[in-house]
Parts: C-alpha cells; structure tokens; sequence
DNA sequence: GAATCAACCTAACGTTTGTTAGAGATCAGT
DNA sequence: ACTGATCTCTAACAAACGTTAGGTTGATTC
C-alpha cells in the first residue's frame, strides 16, 4: 500500500463515510455530506470512487478484515499452553477491541449490514463466512478438547456469542470504560453462568 | 380501541412501515413505497399521520410497548414458586417471541433506533426506560435473593441479556427454528455457562 | 334528494438525491 | 517555460424526496 496523497484521501472517504453510515444508515447519509466532512465536494468522490455503492461496499469488506485481523492477532499472542477459557477470552477482547476501540469499519458493518443493498451484501457475504469459520474452528477446538458441555452446540454459541458482542455497540462507551475488563466479564458470564453453584 | 375501517388503514400503515423501516432503515423508506405496499397513494398517508416522523415514532413506540407486555405477561403466568433460573427462562422467551415471531415493531425498533432523528430517539427514551426498569427489577430481585455470583453487576447483566437477545434478530429465522427452545437454550448458557465443570 | 362527512386521489411545490461532463488547478518531469 | 498527469471544482441532469392544497368519491344523515 503505497502512501500517496491520493490514497490519504481515498482512505479519509472511507473513513467519514464508515464514521456516517454508522450513525445515521446507508441511505441517511448523502455523497454531499461526506464531501462536507473532508472539505470536498460531491462530484470529486468520483474521482477515488465509482460510485456510492461502491464506497459502501469497501467500508462493510474492511469492516470484517480488521475484526479478523483483530481476533487472529490476540489468538496468535497466546501461549501454546493457554486453556480453552483464556482463549475465549483472548478472541473476545479481539473483537471488542475492533468494534469499539479502532475501527469505524467494523463497527459501521454491524450496524448497517442488514439494511444495505442486496448486491453489496452479497459481495460482503465471503469475508463474513471466513470471520465466522475463524470462530467455529475455535469453538470446534474446545468441542473435540471435551472443555466444551456436551449439550451446547458449537454453531449456536458462535452466533451468540458474536450477536452478544455486537450488541455491545448500542451502549458502551470506550471513552468511559475498559474495553478489556469488559471482554472480561463477557467470557466470565459465558465460561461460568451467573447463578450461584450449590454448595457455595 | 374502536375498530373503524379508518383505523384498519391506520394500523395497516403502522404494520407496513414497521416491516419496511426494518429492512432498510428509515431514510431508505420512502412514502412512497409505504404507501404502494398498503395500495394507497402517498398524499393519503396524510390523513392518517402528520409527517414520517410521526409515522417513525409510533412505530418505535409500539415497538417497546409490545415486548414489554410480552416480558410481563411472561413473568406473570408463572407459579409464585418459580425460581431465579425459570424466571430467567420466562422473560427472555417472552422478549424474543416478541421481537422474533409477532412483533415487527420491537424488532423494527431494535433495528433502527440507532440511527433515527434526534427528536424521536429522544421521544422513545421514556418508553425504553420503564422496559429496562422492568428487567433490572427482574434482576435486582436475583441478586437480593442472593440467587446471582456476588461479582455480577445486574445493570451489566441486564445490557448483556437484552443486547444478545436482539441479536438474534440477524440470524434467527422463527418459521425454521422454536422460539421457546432458542430461550431455553440461551437461559441455559447464561445460567451455567458454556465449559464443563471440573469433575464431570 | 340535498348536504355532510370521512377517506382517498391528483398534481404540483421546492429540495435533495446520485451521478456526469468539462473546465480549472496543482505539480513533477523535461 | 512547457507538457502532461493528477486531482478538484463547477454546473448541471433526471429522478426521487417529504409535503401540501384542492378535487373526487361513496356512504351517512336529515
């Protein structure tokens, strides 16, 4: 990736327009007023861009590469001993962190994913599919260990664990809490349930 | 609630926003097409209600009004004897039957509500917090009865439980799935989490 | 049967939308 | 100083937007 000052402010566009689309969804969100936010106007877009699906379409595959990315990076800094819980806590922290701390990508994904144009969604669905093969092969890793119960499908706690994740997005706020200590909790909650055990 | 064939338009308008507002988001909505799905013209929505705002707001309100006389009615049906866990059990699958199988207000509202005007946001504030007081009184009340892990916050809880309740917007489909055995299933995990015991 | 009313339609308003063509600006290489 | 490439602007296009005023319809009331 080379650093010219075209690419900078190709990378700004897509940068404002993922911070926009967050906020306010895809079709709230005018060319016009991403021109505004990097002191542009409307038709030099079309300069970097073919068009605003095409923006869309870039924001939502960098969304799922950097959450990969991020999960990849905190499974990989793991020691080889590190035990099913420290792994799951590991992969947690990953995608929060990608969510909430660093990347507007990720997060505009998840909040614009269901209510974008068919065609882009499509051509987001295979970087979606490797994000989540890189969690079921994880899941799946504690299922043939035995650390998983029996009776809970691999399948399923992925798609609870990432909806719960996710959800996250809604009302925390990283300025005002740890993110790790939240990744904390979460794998807390999830590796031993909130009720109290008998006998304690 | 009279029942005249200007309030069947009137709820039919609601119905048909709701679904289209919660595929594509509110500015992807147009009068338009709210109108040609409920075989009208758009000027005639104006009879009806004032502007879109106001169609919006309605809709987020029922929105919360229906999921949370689901949690009510859920928790009411249930035998004074009832335990932490299966009052646990019971709300959820009361929320997640209503965003999940009859209400495409609460889950239109779960949708968009992020990325909705300023003045209807705050004008469905009051509305989600009496829902929230409804379940943190739910969770207080484990906590009192000592039923909860001393280290669970119940205000954490509670935007743990909501937040991976409403995810499952984005992947449950109820007319291939139980809404009841997701809950039960949901319950199961958040209660007892998802790794094996030491010593089974 | 004339008048009244609720419910809907028609036709237009001013604005905003995504997008394009072509004209300027900026700057490196010669 | 000139050329060419790169980047941005201006100005406009047709279409779609939320909204409104006024007319048409069919049923109800006197």
């Amino acid at each position: 990736m080379e650093d010219t000052s075209s690419r900078q402010t190709r990378d700004r566009i897509l940068h404002t327009a993922a911070e926009l689309f967050g906020q306010q969804g895809y079709s709230g969100v005018s060319m016009r007023r991403i021109a505004d936010a990097c002191e542009m106007k409307a038709g030099s877009l079309y300069y970097h861009f073919g068009s605003k699906d095409e923006i869309l379409s870039e924001v939502l595959n960098l969304g799922i590469s950097k959450v990969m990315a991020a999960v990849s990076q905190a499974l990989d800094e793991l020691p080889d001993t590190a035990t099913a819980p420290e792994k799951l806590r590991a992969a947690l922290a990953g995608h929060l962190r990608a969510l909430l701390e660093y990347s507007v990508f990720t997060s505009a994904n998840v909040r614009i994913f269901g209510q974008v144009p068919e065609v882009v969604r499509q051509a987001n669905l295979d970087a979606r599919r490797a994000y989540e093969t890189l969690w079921d092969e994880l899941l799946a890793g504690f299922h043939a260990g035995g650390a998983l119960r029996a009776d809970v499908d691999p399948r399923s706690l992925r798609l609870m664990v990432i909806g719960a994740l996710n959800a996250t997005l809604e009302w925390f706020d990283p300025a005002r809490g740890d993110v790790d200590g939240l990744a904390a909790r979460y794998a807390d909650v999830l590796s031993h349930g909130v009720f109290r055990r008998e006998g304690e």
